[in-house]
DNA sequence: TGCTGTTATTTCAACGTTGAGATTATCAAT
DNA sequence: ATTGATAATCTCAACGTTGAAATAACAGCA
């Protein structure tokens, strides 16, 4: 019997107990189809699952806020770009990696509230700038350190140290998958 | 100016430069708001962009056989529990994390594609247990190895030892924000 | 000026998921 | 037996995204 450093999986012999469904899923795979070995679900459902959970989290303390969380990625993409607080559309649609048809709909909602404006641009009359409303930046400068903290809650549980090694890694992982800086 | 050991961000005084798209979010808000630390945003938001590039992957990667990757997931679901190679509609909606509508709404495409069959259980008659078929085995069968060696070329950027410590990060996370094993 | 290719955004039908409610069945207690 | 609570699945309308086509504008060049 081996406990890791982490003090959360216990191995006994070959056998080993499931912690969270990815184990599970590992677990099972070895009992089944023994000649394959599925370690790479380790890392690549647990990132899938874990996005779900976040996704659940994020929408859970927005909704706090009256906020959806695709408005709460375009405000953010909007006020920390710096003055004058606006870009174009397609801009955001990398930023946000949702397709172009999917940022005029929520364009389209956002200036009904009020958060944003369609500005045309006078140089080149194709691109559309969307700009930050007075009331989009106020709400996102009263969220930021919020929306921060509440990060650093889910976080809790692994030290910044190993945070840090966890966001490394996964900028690798981006990187060869294609992801790029923004703009 | 400071190379860390994955050589893949340079430190130069006070101003990095961005390698993802992250980073140049965590950049922005430095620059915008030094009063707040986005720390968190580099661990949370790498993982969304991160699933979403590896849905991207896994898609192209199941078209070639001409499957969804959510027929994959039921069929992956049902295989590695082993013989008789059935679960409960329940059972499948937690291990996939989606809700149970969209279960119906999968086995009913599924079933008619000849992958997998209802059985309406004899004890309880509330419950109803998704059966693979022989096509459905046969395809999991072929499918699993390959499928394995298509996530070790998405992860072949970061050795073994890195997954591991990934993985383990990724399920403490898991665990706190909820997920358990199977079952 | 007109032509061709490219770029930026919008439009829209098709699609799948969600979430709530309906349905059917079981279980415990009376 | 009957009641009430709980459980498992299905139904379905509402919703948002996708992906492709449409629209509009620019740029280079003859």
């Amino acid at each position: 019997m081996n406990v890791n450093y982490l003090n959360v999986e216990i191995f006994k012999g070959e056998m080993f107990m499931a912690i969270d469904a990815v184990d599970s899923v590992i677990e099972q795979w070895g009992r089944e189809r023994p000649d394959v070995d599925v370690w790479p679900t380790g890392v690549i459902s647990r990132v899938q699952r874990l996005s779900r959970l976040l996704d659940k989290e994020l929408k859970a303390f927005f909704a706090q806020h009256d906020l959806e969380v695709w408005e709460f990625d375009v405000l953010s993409t909007l006020r920390r770009c710096g003055p004058p607080y606006e870009r174009t559309a397609g801009a955001i649609t990398s930023a946000t990696m949702v397709t172009s048809g999917a940022i005029t709909n929520r364009v389209d909602r956002m200036e009904a509230k009020g958060l944003v404006e369609r500005i045309r641009d006078t140089a080149d009359r194709r691109t559309v700038r969307i700009r930050l409303t007075e009331r989009g930046h106020q709400l996102m400068d009263e969220l930021i350190a919020l929306h921060a903290a509440n990060g650093e809650r889910i976080l809790s549980p692994l030290s910044r140290e190993e945070c840090d090694r966890v966001a490394e890694a996964l900028r690798v992982l981006l990187v060869f998958l294609g992801d790029k800086r923004l703009e």
